[in-house]
DNA sequence: ACACAGTATATTGTTAACAATCAACTGTTT
DNA sequence: AAACAGTTGATTGTTAACAATATACTGTGT
């Protein structure tokens, strides 16, 4: 994602939503700061910034003086409700902000598709779906979709929890290959119907 | 909002959220978390935390050792389309779930109702953003819509950051003791009818 | 056996000192 | 005068010790 994390705090982060996403922890699970504060080597005070960015992000839920415990993903008429603002999000920023997308930022979304085939490539689920999210989030940001990017964000996270498409890599990879033709391509109905069929 | 704020953290954040709604920092205003820690008297912990929970919530936006900064409020456009979609996942989870909202769940809403009144008949701008706010929550929260009130929330503070409706506070109390009444009848085309008319 | 108060332990919440980083300034060199 | 390295001051990032709180346990009284 050549995503550098700067400080402890943000490698923490990443790291633990990673295992999250990757379904290292097991469901309702209850995390521990002085736990994880020893298995990174680290003070537990990046630690609890972790928990309380994931906490804001959707994967965690905090509980007052009993730490925090790993959220149990949306049931299926919420998840396709869900996946139906994200579609809504996607299109409109695409839509409105897409002539301003080029130079660097178009070279970030390509940037992202080559990690997503790395990722693809290996056989790290976690990786695949931070890339995931990594190449349609750049995609956004090079829309000027501030705005919408943290509650988009929020909506993903929901997904992340049963990123299920896993099976077929390849398809995956092909259909960001096929999405990122369209937004060269600068046809906006084409990206709306890749995204309308990736997104799922 | 009868919301009891138990650690420092959590005083501090409602604290700072509301003097950024009720504009009492300038646009684009950088904040020092040793300033703040001094004004309130607590140490910079806290602050942090405060900074990190606020910039996942929307209102400020952190740069890399350089703290953190005011977010600029969205553009009619941006807002607009906010606007539809805090009302597509109110309607949504009122829809699904309004069945549950009874006992302490309906108590919850009745006393968010209060609340806005004594705000309104005050004359604290963050006050009654904040009452709107949680009125709205504790139905969603009544309504199982604990799925989306992360991403609702993001949603919420674009909007609070040109909470625009103030000259008639009269007219936002009654308006959500309309709400109020359609939700305890069970009308779901009523209460529909109202939200859209209502955020704005 | 049950309820309850008191205690012990584990866990989170807070603080203040220390380390690392960045931005602005200063003086030197070309 | 312009460019650059080094220095300084301000600010954030991290740590470890301390305080407060909640849970689990134990013993006592009924």
């Amino acid at each position: 994602m050549a995503v550098i994390a700067r400080t402890i705090r943000e490698q923490v982060t990443n790291q633990i939503r990673d295992d999250l996403v990757a379904g290292n922890f097991p469901d309702g699970c209850v995390l521990r700061e002085a736990e994880l504060a020893k298995r990174f080597g680290v003070s537990r005070g990046p630690i609890r910034d972790a928990f309380l960015q994931l906490t804001q992000e959707g994967f965690l839920a905090y509980e007052a003086n009993r730490g925090v415990r790993l959220r149990e993903p949306p049931d299926p008429e919420n998840r396709e409700f869900i996946v139906s603002l994200r579609i809504q999000i996607e299109t409109f920023v695409i839509r409105k902000g897409l002539d301003r997308l080029h130079g660097d930022a178009l070279l970030a979304v390509e940037n992202a598709l080559c990690e997503l085939k790395v990722a693809c490539e290996g056989d790290d689920v976690a990786a695949v779906a931070r890339c995931d999210m990594a190449f349609h989030e750049a995609i956004l940001a090079g829309c000027g979709g501030d705005d919408f990017i943290l509650a988009w964000r929020q909506l993903c996270s929901c997904m992340l929890l049963t990123y299920t498409r896993l099976e077929d890599y390849e398809q995956v990879f092909s259909e960001h290959v096929e999405l990122l033709e369209a937004v060269r391509a600068g046809k906006k109905q084409a990206i709306v119907a890749a995204i309308k069929s990736n997104i799922r």
